[in-house]
Order: structure tokens, then sequence, then C-alpha cells
DNA sequence: GCGACAG
DNA sequence: ATCTTGTCGC
């Protein structure tokens, strides 16, 4: 518990104004509703920073339901924006998008590193993704960003809901492992918050992280010692 | 005015 | 996210 927050230069406001509009703006884009069919190729993204001012990101391909790795991917590019919690998707996205064109073969859904719509504006990086590529995707975070829940009960499985202000559900809080910290699943786009459950229960093999994230956070770690 | 604040 | 050792608990 620390008493203090790290010291974050303050950013531009002409630009924190501009990036929450067209934020604001994608919103009207994003949709929930089950997947069209159930998934034969699931596909989990994320990614490090080997210097504060380079950004790698991973894309790992899994066939689903057994989650053997069909491919692994990654790109690295300059940062060009200060972290600034609710714009992280501005941040990271351009970046995830250019792992993402790297792949021989397309996921059919995509689980992110981060947020869907538990976010202030509906607009997580799992929602922002989803809209860019036009294609499902739900996030598994590990910190809450926004909303209220009852702490879940401390055996893997137990679910509680994470809300709003006025009680809108805005994500699951999910124990994914015996008595450690809980997970937040939310929906991004094209995929509904059962199909963002459930198949992030069905990716969990004994681990905090369901497979595509773990997995993709593993080799995120793995290539940055290759890049720098 | 006082907290909260993904990665 | 990143820096960074040992240590408590199942």
């Amino acid at each position: 518990m620390p008493y203090f927050r790290p010291y974050t230069p303050p950013a531009d406001p002409t630009i924190v104004r501009d990036l929450t509009r067209l934020q604001e703006d994608m919103r009207s884009r994003v949709r929930q509703e089950p997947l069209a069919a159930e998934p034969t190729l699931i596909a989990g993204c994320d990614s490090s920073f080997p210097t504060p001012e380079t950004i790698l990101s991973v894309f790992v391909l899994l066939r689903f339901p057994t989650l053997e790795i069909v491919e692994k991917v990654y790109s690295t590019s300059v940062v060009e924006l200060p972290y600034i919690p609710g714009l992280l998707s501005f941040r990271e996205a351009p970046n995830v998008i250019m792992a993402y064109e790297k792949l021989q073969q397309k996921p059919d859904v995509i689980m992110v590193d981060g947020h869907g719509i538990a976010h202030p504006r509906r607009m997580g990086i799992a929602a922002h993704l989803g809209v860019l590529l036009d294609k499902p995707t739900f996030g598994v975070a590990k910190q809450k960003l926004t909303g209220n829940y009852v702490e879940p009960g401390l055996t893997k499985g137990s679910i509680s809901p994470l809300t709003d202000k006025n009680g809108d559900l805005l994500g699951e809080v999910i124990r994914s492992k015996d008595k450690v910290n809980p997970l937040f699943v939310s929906p991004g786009h094209r995929c509904d918050q059962a199909t963002a459950t459930r198949l992030t229960l069905a990716c969990l093999r004994g681990y905090k992280l369901p497979e595509p994230t773990r997995l993709a956070d593993h080799w995120a770690e793995e290539f940055k010692k290759e890049v720098r």
C-alpha cells in the first residue's frame, strides 16, 4: 500500500481533451453481442516497455479450446504518449495493431490485457482495439480502473459484478485461482459479458491469468531481452 | 475540496 | 508498465 503515487509529468491538456473527445465518438461504434460461432482460434495480446521510449507488443494465437500455441509475433516502435489513466489505448493500440498485422492467421476473438467497457467512457483498450480491427474482443485486467464491486468469494470460480454509479454492469470480478487477487473481465467490441466470462474460465490452466494473456505476457518479457 | 487512477 | 530481495504461506 503506497502512501504516494509516482510523479507523472502533467499531460498536455489539449491532447487530453482531443483524445477524450475521440474516445467519446468511438463509443457509439461499440456493440455488445454474442459471438457468431464458437471460436476455433483465440488470441491474447500484451505490451511491455524495453526502455521508457520503446513499446513492444505481442500477439499469441491459440487453438480453442485445446489452447495449443499456433503462432506468436511481436512489434516494437517508439512511444509517443505518456501513460494517462483512461487514455491507455492511444499509447499502446497503434503498436498492438502492428503486431496483429504480422499474424499469418487471424483469430476469431481477442483477449486483451486491460479493460473493455469497464472504463470511464466505456472505451478501454479492448473495446478500442475491437472497433479499429472490427474483431470480437474482451478485456482481462488485473486492477480496477473504475466501478464498484464486493470482493468475490476466495475460491476459484467466484464471481461478483462490477457496476457503475447507476448500477449498470461494467464487467465481472472473477477469482481465477484460489486466494489470489481477482481478475476484472469485461466485453470489448462484438462480444457480451457472458461470452467474455465463459471464454476466460475456459482458458484457465492453474494460473491466475488465462492462457492467452498469460502467454502474451510471458513472451512480452522474453522478447524484451532480445530487443535490448 | 478529497480520493481514484488499466498498463 | 518498470525498478528490485527476500520472504511468508499453501
